[in-house]
DNA sequence: TTCATCAAGTCATCTGATGACTTGATGAAT
DNA sequence: ATTCATCAAGTCATCAGATGACTTGATGAA
């Protein structure tokens, strides 16, 4: 069933003051109420309008400035972008961590330097099997390694993302499927290293393309049924 | 110089919460001390207590509910990461839009709708020249068009991250540089979708590849300055 | 014209109080 | 023995008042 909607004040407030600044009611730049006059627009306390105000302020939205007030930071809202992404599906979510694998695997081959591709190769060499302590453990240093060709692109932005969509995704597969995901080979990572350590970009791009196809064609089975 | 740092009670408190829960120290699911032992904890009010709790709140990582207590809903902090990857400068945004450039092109070739592959070609028609409405004009034309070739993908993910991207590259192009990215010619343009309606994904990454270079190199030369 | 001083306005923080909700314990009824 | 209504303690939600810290524009003297 629909769970009955059971909203706080603060929350309300919260919309209430986004509203007016993703509208552009309160432009960029502009000072907004202050908090006596927020308290008698939006008809509660002050310490609910704080609530609501720092909340904004830990969003970019909002800027407080003590003794000054309160200022319009920005009117695009950032911070649900990452919530819709992790509420988009597993399939969505794995796609586009794979868009970064692919393109990231391909600027590794122009960029590496011999400290990463030395890393790669050490991490790989430790990965092993999932015998080795367990399927957790063996994840963890699967993603790590891949975490490494990333790095070796060079690519700040693309590893941020690729550190958020692994822990999204690693939590969405723990509460949705418990079935499991091919295991990827051994030979088909350490293609991607060798493609890197050629400088080849394109195999690079295929020697990834061809270790996520298994993986993403079991992702549909599973998530199919 | 180097602005002297001045710090809330509140910030400071939001930090040391975060500290805990992220390090594992208060593990996922986990209720969280009350506020009244917070106060003590954090040697703040109450008020400031609440304040941090309902950003963390907001920023997915505890939860609060009335009557029972606070507890840790996810110990992944993905928060920051948007803001990490808004400073991480413009070349590594810009190639990791790229990256989802190419997949979305790639994966739209395989998925495309008679809707989207409508909606693309309206768009590349009306997209028009620099010459009509000024550039700013042109340039919302322009993305317009890109955002309909991930649309297209039918990857709810990539379009939230397609959407932050444009935002974030846009403000950081106005903020560092006014010098002129090459204009993206409609041939080049015009290919993609041929592509994709052809259902061909190694030309459809193809042509993206072809129209992004010149501007990324474009790109390079003008942050090497 | 310049600059120190000041007062008003604003956010930051603390304290106390009351209401709403959850949860486990209690005990009566079956 | 089990079930279930009741209750009390614990916790968050919200309000109200007060004081401190800081900013900013006005004021007035040099």
């Amino acid at each position: 069933m629909q769970p009955a909607t059971r909203t706080n004040l603060t929350d309300s407030a919260t919309s209430s003051l986004r509203a007016e600044i993703v509208s552009g009611r309160w432009g960029v730049g502009e000072r907004i109420p202050n908090e006596a006059a927020l308290t008698d627009l939006l008809s509660v306390s002050r310490g609910t309008v704080r609530e609501a105000v720092r909340v904004l302020v830990s969003q970019g939205l909002l800027d407080t400035r003590q003794g000054s007030g309160t200022y319009v930071r920005s009117a695009v809202d950032t911070s649900a972008a990452l919530d819709r992404v992790k509420r988009s599906g597993l399939r969505d979510q794995w796609e586009a961590r794979a868009a970064l694998d692919l393109e990231a695997a391909r600027l590794a081959a122009f960029r590496h330097t011999p400290a990463d591709l030395e890393r790669m190769r050490q991490l790989l060499a430790e990965r092993g099997t999932v015998a080795d302590g367990g399927s957790d453990a063996f994840i963890r240093r699967d993603l790590a390694f891949h975490k490494s060709v990333v790095a070796a692109s060079g690519n700040r932005a693309m590893m941020e993302l690729y550190d958020f969509f692994t822990a999204a995704i690693t939590e969405t597969i723990h509460a949705t499927i418990d079935g499991d995901l091919p295991e990827p080979d051994h030979r088909a990572h350490a293609a991607i290293v060798d493609a890197i350590a050629a400088s080849d970009p394109e195999r690079a791009v295929a020697a990834v393309r061809a270790f996520m196809a298994p993986v993403l064609a079991q992702l549909e089975r599973l998530l199919s049924q």
